[in-house]
DNA sequence: GTCGATGTTTAGCCCATGCTAAATTTGCGG
DNA sequence: CCGCAAATTTAGCATGGGCTAAACATCGAC
């Protein structure tokens, strides 16, 4: 049973996660695009999240308004040193989440989808216990 | 690498996931808290998510609206048949989630927040593989 | 039976995140 | 150089989900 806890912390901390995680997915991308592609445009990013180009362009304005990226009028999108931190600390967390999936043994697409939102809960803590199962898990044995 | 292209895909479920999030979240705690005291008040509710009672007020009123629960006037709140199926669902769901990661080897109460967030991202497929793990570890002389 | 503490509702505010329609700009092919 | 297509911006809308303040209802102590 998850026992008679504070419940109210753990919620709180989704909350705190879900504040945090549009921001985290739109640097990543804007930075497996630039890497793609050479530059990043709006367009691209509407795409990418399946959401509208308007979506896009204001979901970019609170990236620049808080420090993630800079943009040009009719220019292409572009992460600042904070933006690109945290974009690499995004993709990181993402790949261990990613992989430990598949080392559980769900299919490519599964972990792909499920990985896209379970990134943004996993603690430090997590994210540790399945890089070691990870490790332990990949066995020199293998294809 | 996660692999190629239609990402859009996974960040359309993320969103249907967090659509459906908050109702899970509080037919679950109604159905506990009923459980617990005999019957469940907003206060209660206001306590365990950490929000306001104006807060809950309204979120019970969506969950009315959606057919989840009903309620009368300065009265308790109560789940409908289909709220309790949720209910039941998402605590089977969040259960499963909690004792893996506790499997997994972290701490109680880590398991405790990170499963908060991370059961809404929870396909059948990774489900069913968190379940086998548990299972798997569960035996103390594994085979 | 009254009253005050406690709980609920209402009114009004905020921001994030989705949309469509229309105006504007850019950049390219001819 | 011109005009069109694509991209971007602007305007306006909706819903979810958070808040405080203030009005209102309920209920147990006295
Ligand atoms: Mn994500
Ligand atoms: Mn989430
Ligand atoms: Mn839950
Ligand atoms: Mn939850």
């Amino acid at each position: 049973m998850v026992k008679s806890h504070d419940h109210s912390q753990s919620h709180r901390r989704v909350r705190a996660d879900h504040a945090t995680e549009l921001a985290e997915d739109y640097v990543e991308a804007i930075d497996d695009i630039c890497r793609e592609s050479g530059s990043c445009r709006a367009v691209d990013l509407a795409r990418r999240f399946g959401v509208s180009n308007v979506t896009v362009t204001r979901t970019v304005s609170r990236l620049v308004r808080d420090g993630y990226a800079q943009t040009e009028p009719y220019g292409p999108i572009e992460l600042t040193p904070k933006g690109k931190r945290v974009a690499e600390h995004a993709r990181a967390r993402h790949q261990i989440v990613y992989r430990f999936l598949l080392s559980l043994g769900v299919s490519e697409k599964t972990a792909s989808v499920d990985s896209e939102g379970i990134e943004h809960h996993v603690s430090r803590e997590t994210l540790h216990a399945m890089q070691r199962f990870i490790d332990h898990t990949a066995r020199p044995s293998d294809g």
